[in-house]
DNA sequence: ACCTGAACACCGTTCAAGT
DNA sequence: ACCTGAACACCGTTCAAGT
């Protein structure tokens, strides 16, 4: 075994000059800043389930009672983090020539930072944009479809059906990586579960389920990327099919 | 006060030929069968997050180790509940030249039985269909867009797709009206939590969310039916751009 | 004003013990 | 085989009491 001073050490008494590792680690007093960001840690490390007020309020070394003056509920608090991480998305400057990439392209970002951060998207499910970074990437997608030509009431819905489409993939894709310790590799499990899902539907009754047994492998072949785009694309297609000729004209594609 | 005999009287001895209401009501043993049954009525009653092993247990008059006897843990009783509730989606016969009125009468059907069902499409969310009624569900709409000349490739995304959909519009449309009470009409807290939104994205600084500021009324505006069917139409102008000219052509909308 | 300990009313799941 | 009591290790939230 190599030597390896920091493992299974005994507690040592803090150096001088350094700050201890979790045992009162506040100087800073509690915020709200405070408390969304140590939320942030537990759930890159652990997912969503694992974010609790009692959990957080270990991890800042205090009672769960202390979190209530700065956030009213478990639930807010999961919508603060759901706006913190929309600050990650990147958001392009409308080009009208290039609206349906763009929107594309946003709707991608979106997917990426929230399957970044474990299964986070279950919050965004269940809860319309108030923050103000979510409230940005609504007002950055009805700017783009705006500027492509498309009708106001025809972009109002389909901000609902485009948010609805990136976050339930994002479920999709998460909800089974989402319980694994922290060391493993959340991936893994899912490509296990794959499989055993495709060997199921193989043994199905073909006489029952004629669709279902034949073609089993396409149902369970692709990977997520290839579904979102392909949903992205037919509800792009679909949005576009709406716009009136007017200032940003036509696109081919 | 109005004399009513039933109300806040002392406990009675069961009178002879009645059967007690809600003690010891179990001449039949413990089922799977029963166990499901009894966790819908809880379901219909109070919403998803009151369906624990432990409410079900006790309105079965026993404790909630009794139940895994018969069903894995909580995840799996919740997914028996989603197949059970599948069984109430009518399937139609396949008609060629319909297809796509069949797919969107089909995903009505399977919103109104989610959403019959309080919350429970939380469930369908983050869950593959397995059970014998979900496939049949999947069976039928792959029936359908084979019937209607899509290529089994399309067919087998538009399959996760339009399941996506259908489940996150429900999840949206019923996760406010989640957590009313037994008496209470789900909707008007719904009603008046969309008149709160409206406000508030009114209140909205218009310099830097123009368009939300200007469509703040379009965007809270359209009530779940409308939303549904925009998406719907959307999706399926997308799938059947995908028709190859087969055997049951094309079809005018 | 901010923070806390303690308590209340819950959870899912396991396990040894019963019939 | 089926069922159970009791226990373990957790929850969210409230509230009176402290500083």
């Amino acid at each position: 075994m190599p030597a390896d001073p920091a493992a299974d050490a005994a507690p040592m008494p803090t150096p001088p000059g350094r700050r201890p590792r979790k045992a009162a680690p506040r100087r800073q007093p509690l915020s709200q800043e405070l408390i969304v960001a140590t939320a942030m840690r537990v759930l890159d490390a652990e997912g969503l389930d694992a974010v609790t007020m009692r959990r957080v309020a270990q991890e800042l070394a205090t009672g769960p009672a202390s979190l209530y003056a700065h956030v009213a509920n478990k639930e807010e608090l999961h919508e603060l983090m759901l706006d913190r991480a929309a600050g990650e998305i990147p958001l392009p400057e409308p080009d009208p020539a290039r609206w349906q990439e763009q929107i594309k392209e946003l709707a991608f970002e979106s997917r990426r930072v929230w399957t970044s951060h474990r299964d986070l998207a279950r919050v965004s499910l269940g809860s319309v944009p108030t923050g103000p970074n979510l409230l940005a990437v609504v007002e950055c997608q009805l700017a783009l479809m705006r500027a492509g030509g498309v009708p106001e009431r025809v972009a109002a819905l389909a901000v609902d059906t485009l948010g609805m489409f990136i976050d339930a993939d994002a479920v999709e894709d998460t909800v089974y990586t989402a319980k694994v310790g922290p060391g493993e590799d959340p991936w893994a499990h899912f490509h296990r579960y794959i499989a055993e899902l495709r060997e199921y539907l193989y043994a199905l009754p073909p006489e029952r389920y004629p669709n279902i047994a034949r073609m089993a492998r396409l149902l369970t072949e692709p990977e997520g990327d290839e579904r979102f785009g392909f949903g992205l694309d037919i509800l792009v297609r679909g949005i576009a099919s709406y716009v009136e000729d007017g200032p940003a004209g036509r696109k081919a594609v």
